[in-house]
DNA sequence: CCTTGTAATGAATGGCGATTCAGTCCGCCG
DNA sequence: CGGCGGACTGAATCGCCATTCATTACAAGG
């Protein structure tokens, strides 16, 4: 049945044949990873748990690292899509800030492999492996700052502040609190903090009335 | 010269000899694992840098895991300790919250090994070396909540902000911008960020006036 | 029903590096 | 001075696991 695809040549060039066995092993990678983290999962463990030989996440992949990387792109591309989506209807620097705080933690909250791979071997990454998830990072950072900025050009958000600063203190608290949660019991939704968080950043951000 | 403590029974049981070389093996590991991360870190690596042999580590410590723990214990504690002293001769919670922030970001950026380790090494510790490093970051936690609630009662800061997010806002921020100072140029004093920090923080729980 | 090309398999390989331990060195005591 | 005890050394061991590749399975075309 996946046969189909089989003509045209839409394949990613590095990455076997089928598109559902190669985003099967990205899945079970990032159960894996977060499971036991990157370095004490084994190649083995991934593929049997994509019910795959060894060898052939070979066929998809060109080494472990590389799991890594297309597991996290995969991951931060979603995420940014769906923010790019969902703040194109929105106007309000604050309500857009209050959408994209709520789609940090509902995205991570939904998946808790993946937030376990970003909330570890993400950083991991991002100074080992250098530029390529770091650089998805300056992307999230650059989408709040300039939101913040528009924000005190609307005269919402206090001018003082910088735009660097406000978005290091969004950006962390939900970091933090996505931690948290993963450290914790997870008795709680983890979206339904979102509401608090952002009332004391955009608080200390207002202008007061 | 280092003879002179050997009478004593002082030593912690599981720890070689002489302190002053279980301290170089402590300090050349945390740089090699700022450099390096734990995984790509070799203990060869690790005792060349303290001009020990291979085996001597293994007079001092259990195994390579417990070099990491000794480390982030070994900070940690030297941290608290820090913040136990200063904290104590201030009574406001604005203040003390003030003092916390500038402490935090001035251990870390005095010492960026250290720092590197905190951001990428104690994450995965605290997840998969389970309890252990997860403790103390729950003290550090605790702490500012406390100091938080002192705040509420003293009607410095909103009630209906709950101690436990506005830690989560508190820490999340700071260890930010830790991250993005590990991850820039590094061409200024993290210290100096403390300030601008707080002042979102604060502004964002402090009662209206 | 052969032939061929390609995906998939999984056992075997090879290298790496944590840990060990047989031996060395040195200070001290009798 | 000889012998003892313990710190120190670093080369050798040994297990682990990423990666490879000879082999198999299978689809499609003739």
């Amino acid at each position: 049945m996946q046969r189909v695809e089989e003509q045209n040549g839409k394949f990613d060039a590095s990455s076997g044949r089928s598109p559902e066995k190669h985003h099967r092993i990205l899945q079970a990678a990032i159960e894996v990873f977060a499971e036991n983290g990157y370095f004490n999962s084994r190649i083995s463990d991934i593929a049997k748990k994509a019910e795959v030989a060894d060898g052939t996440i070979y066929l998809y992949f060109k080494n472990k690292e590389q799991i890594l990387m297309a597991a996290i792109d995969f991951a931060f591309t979603l995420f940014m899509d769906a923010a790019q989506t969902q703040l194109a209807e929105i106007a309000d620097p604050r309500q857009r800030l209050r959408r994209l705080a709520a789609l940090h933690l509902e995205s991570l909250g939904a998946n808790r492999g993946l937030a376990m791979v970003f909330q570890t071997e993400f950083r991991q990454s991002a100074k080992f492996l250098a530029q390529f998830s770091h650089h998805r990072l300056i992307a999230y950072f650059d989408l709040v700052r300039s939101i913040v900025r528009d924000g005190q050009m609307a005269g919402q958000f206090r001018r003082e502040v910088s735009d660097k600063i406000a978005a290091n203190c969004f950006f962390g608290a939900l970091d933090a609190m996505v931690t948290s949660w993963l450290l914790s019991e997870r008795d709680y939704k983890l979206g339904d903090a979102a509401d608090a968080i952002v009332d004391v950043i955009l608080t200390g951000m207002e202008t007061r009335k």
